[in-house]
DNA sequence: CGGAGTCGTCGAAGCGCTTCGACGATGCGC
DNA sequence: GCGCATCGTCGAAGCGCTTCGACGACTCCG
């Protein structure tokens, strides 16, 4: 492997200058740069990363701590994980994978030992005990959640509990007045994660604005919860021409549940649903979904990490704004049928 | 940031001996060790990951590239990323996370700045363009599945032959004689990821082995394609009783499909999945299924990368047996419907 | 009781890079 | 034509750690 000395020589120029070459950082003639260029190519010389980091002190790699758990929302994680990588490659960084289950001991770790520049944490819980010790580390960190108290911590996420009056905008704009939530599992509500709060308190708030008779419920896993769930919310709420499902898994079973039991969608019961696209898409009926944008939140996680390094200027709660996509699972009802 | 030479200072010791008590290279008398550890303890030191990487050429990081596009088999994926994340954790190591897409030049670029020890390269296709670069690299890697040429590098997979025939053979011992195939998407084939090659050889050898009749196609994704796959492969062959389906996103489908047509599982029709274990409990079928062991190949991986890294003789060549799960998409068929 | 090991510790070199101050060479204004 | 910036380059210091050789203090054996 080269280094830089063997590349200086080779250029017949000292050492600094080739670094100066790598950084720009001082001006360098065009024939010098042109020169040092050509040798590093042809020796094919990188700089050693760990030797950079210690001169520099800055590693050019961001940390992501990701929920690995093989749980729910698999493919959103993904998607977080994909936009998150992509985004800080381009931004000549790289992306080191921690999992949730080291908690804030592999925080301090990988801080501590200098081994990243900053890091963006998913996945957090209202009052996420990983928050203080953020907090302490002098890398700056970026949030994909939005817990309780994150005074001087960055945060990016979708704004749900906009998603929630959007859901219930459009549901009335085609007049349906008795609309349930199905929403999503308890072991959600029970860890905190806050969106489902947001979302929840949306949906009342904007349900008592619209003068909307609403019911909402959790819904655990698999048929027999969409089962249980469906029955809560009809026995509570007769008359129920919409639903509004913030739960990937149910949807599914939902649908199935729906047919068997012979209410038709859109014909029966109007569906907006919470959820990534391809999801909506890949239904038996097309749904009329609010996306959950992973992309474009990881992507803005990464970019304000980046403004945090270069310190400038960054907004600390960013919600980005909800968008609906209408597909064929909402029907206008005649206001005969309110 | 406590350096190694506060730690010494403190303890009243040289810095070479706190790197002694770090690393246990020479021996170090008990009380010096505890008044170092204290020292370490009180100050929060943490040894700075580039200094040690630049003084001893390691860097207790592993590379893992992973075919993040948000495309089929993400739960395995993420499965297998977990897998690795948590084995290297285990042995102290960290994983940095790079996508395919970055191709052999991303590759390349980790392993020539000396940002990583070794290299797990997943998703590889029969004849990939990495393979002779992961050659030409001065750390070793080890595939998550079976490129043709890889003399000299160490894989781990799935043995998807011995899987299509504990599959058939399976189906033949319930007395199934006319078997169907569903295959990967055609796009699979395509691409040359070697395990649906593996396991359409090891299909079409057992069924000439035990004489059976049988049909193999590949399966657009999409309820469309399930039903063009389906009606080919029923035309080709009457009196099917069984189908082996080697294609996560088709089964619901298909299931549905047979649903819809009247023909129920396992009565009318028996069915072996090979998909990850939740999968095969999540369809309104539980389903008989060869498990995609992600967890296991991801830490064998792991292990592997290990030895090689400590100069330990490794099987280049390291294929997981399947084991078949009975679950309730099987039934015996009697002599007279053979 | 002397020499050969072992044990426990230290000092110094060096890993490969960045960055600061210095310095000759130019160009410029007056 | 002289002083002053600016430009382009260099040398050296140091980032924080590991590791090698050295060395005093013991232990052990013959």
């Amino acid at each position: 492997m080269p280094t830089i000395n063997d590349v200086a020589r080779a250029a017949g120029v000292s050492p600094s200058t080739v670094s100066y070459v790598l950084s720009g950082r001082r001006p360098i003639s065009a024939e010098t740069r042109a020169r040092v260029q050509a040798a590093i190519a042809e020796l094919g010389f990188h700089p050693h990363a760990g030797a950079r980091a210690l001169a520099s002190s800055k590693t050019n790699v961001i940390a992501l701590v990701a929920p690995l758990r093989v749980d729910v929302n698999v493919p959103v994680i993904m998607q977080f994980a994909t936009a998150v990588v992509t985004a800080a490659r381009s931004h000549n960084h790289d992306v080191l994978l921690l999992t949730k289950d080291e908690g804030t001991a592999g925080l301090e770790r990988v801080a501590h030992s200098t081994m990243v520049d900053a890091l963006i944490v998913m996945d957090l819980e209202r009052d996420d005990v990983r928050i203080p010790a953020l907090r302490r580390l002098k890398q700056p960190s970026v949030l994909i959640g939005l817990p309780a108290d994150h005074t001087g911590i960055a945060c990016v996420d979708l704004d749900f509990g906009a998603a929630a009056k959007l859901a219930l905008e459009h549901l009335h704009g085609h007049g349906h007045r008795r609309i349930g939530l199905v929403g999503p599992s308890p072991a959600v509500y029970r860890r905190q994660t806050t969106y489902a709060d947001r979302f929840l308190s949306g949906f009342l708030e904007t349900s008592a604005e619209l003068g909307l008779r609403t019911v909402t419920h959790p819904c655990e896993p698999g048929a027999a919860g969409v089962r249980d769930c469906m029955a809560d919310i009809d026995a509570q709420l007769d008359g129920l021409t919409a639903l509004v499902v913030h739960n990937e898994e149910a949807l599914r079973p939902l649908l199935d549940l729906l047919q068997a039991s012979g209410r038709r969608v859109p014909d029966d019961i109007s569906i907006v649903a919470i959820c990534p696209r391809d999801v909506a898409t890949s239904m038996p009926v097309d749904l009329t979904s609010i996306d959950i944008p992973a992309h474009d939140v990881g992507t803005l996680a990464v970019e304000t990490a980046m403004r945090l390094l270069d310190n400038r200027r960054v907004d600390y709660t960013m919600l980005l704004a909800p968008s609906l996509v209408e597909r064929n699972s909402c029907k206008e009802i005649s206001p005969s049928h309110r």
